[in-house]
DNA sequence: ACACTATTTATAAAGATTATAAAGAAAGAC
DNA sequence: GTCTTTCTTTATAATCTTTATAAATAGTGT
């Protein structure tokens, strides 16, 4: 199943005369693999077996690649570094102020919301982006032992 | 009207403990009267000429303070620096991909998404956060003559 | 005006991201 | 398979934003 987004995201790169390196292999494997959003960082040192010798400029900028193709979204969560989200369907982000995870859920049609932000600003609209925050169920739990 | 708006602010701060500096004075009055979401440097930048000593760090810590108190969101908009924005009414922000304006604008009760993101990921939900990219009406025509 | 404590300042440090230039490797042509 | 061109990687330095630190300064209540 990340096999076959895997391979699609690879297509969608030739597609664009973006070259396969073998960092930008393992990058992308990573990301599809990937529940946490990572940060350049997590990414860097997690392929470090790997690439022993692979520059952090090397992570940043496929990100940054990836992010222009568009098979990978920035989250810029606070005061910290960015995080990384291969994009698969459409959703949402839950963000706890406590420990810092990110858990993904769907919501269906905040199309509305587009339109009228197009009709009040005169801006031509092409996407949005919408996080929840609050305490995580282990946080919350956490809190209350005590 | 911004009037009334700072001296809230300022009744607020002092019913909190937080002193009144003329710094934190010059900052919020700034950050009011302000309707282009100033980044920390913009703030330091533009009280040079009042205040030809104060420090950076200075913007910094009260933009903090003022953030706790909850007198100012901070926006992180992608790559650069965090955005300031006073709070008045809850509003969302459209913001241009082309020159990075934000421009506000009102939507009624996403309430609903915070209950339905709180009933998936078992999240306890204090706020959400929502943005519309787009290309701006000034960007948008400037594009189109050629 | 005094005393107590928070705040400012100046500076240095930390952390994330980008720029640069030389070395290395993909991809298509032959 | 080899060549060649061009893109990519690496290593390093630089930049930019934000925070930490310690001494000097200034609010606030009495």
């Amino acid at each position: 199943m990340s096999e076959m987004q895997l391979r699609d995201a690879l297509d969608s790169l030739k597609g664009t005369g973006v070259r396969i390196t073998p960092q930008r292999h393992a990058i992308l494997e990573f990301l599809v693999g990937s529940m946490s959003h990572p940060t350049a960082d997590d990414i860097y040192k997690a392929l470090e077996g790997k690439f022993p010798n692979m520059s952090v400029a090397t992570v940043y900028n496929n990100l940054r690649v990836f992010r222009e193709v568009g098979l990978v979204k920035e989250l810029t969560y606070g005061d910290s570094s960015s995080r990384f989200d291969f994009v698969t369907t459409d959703h949402y982000h839950a963000i706890c102020q406590e420990c810092g995870k990110i858990v993904d859920f769907h919501y269906p049609g905040l199309d509305e919301v587009e339109h009228l932000a197009s009709h009040v600003t005169g801006f031509r609209v092409n996407n949005h982006r919408m996080e929840v925050y609050g305490v995580c169920q282990d946080c919350g739990t956490k809190k209350e032992a005590h």
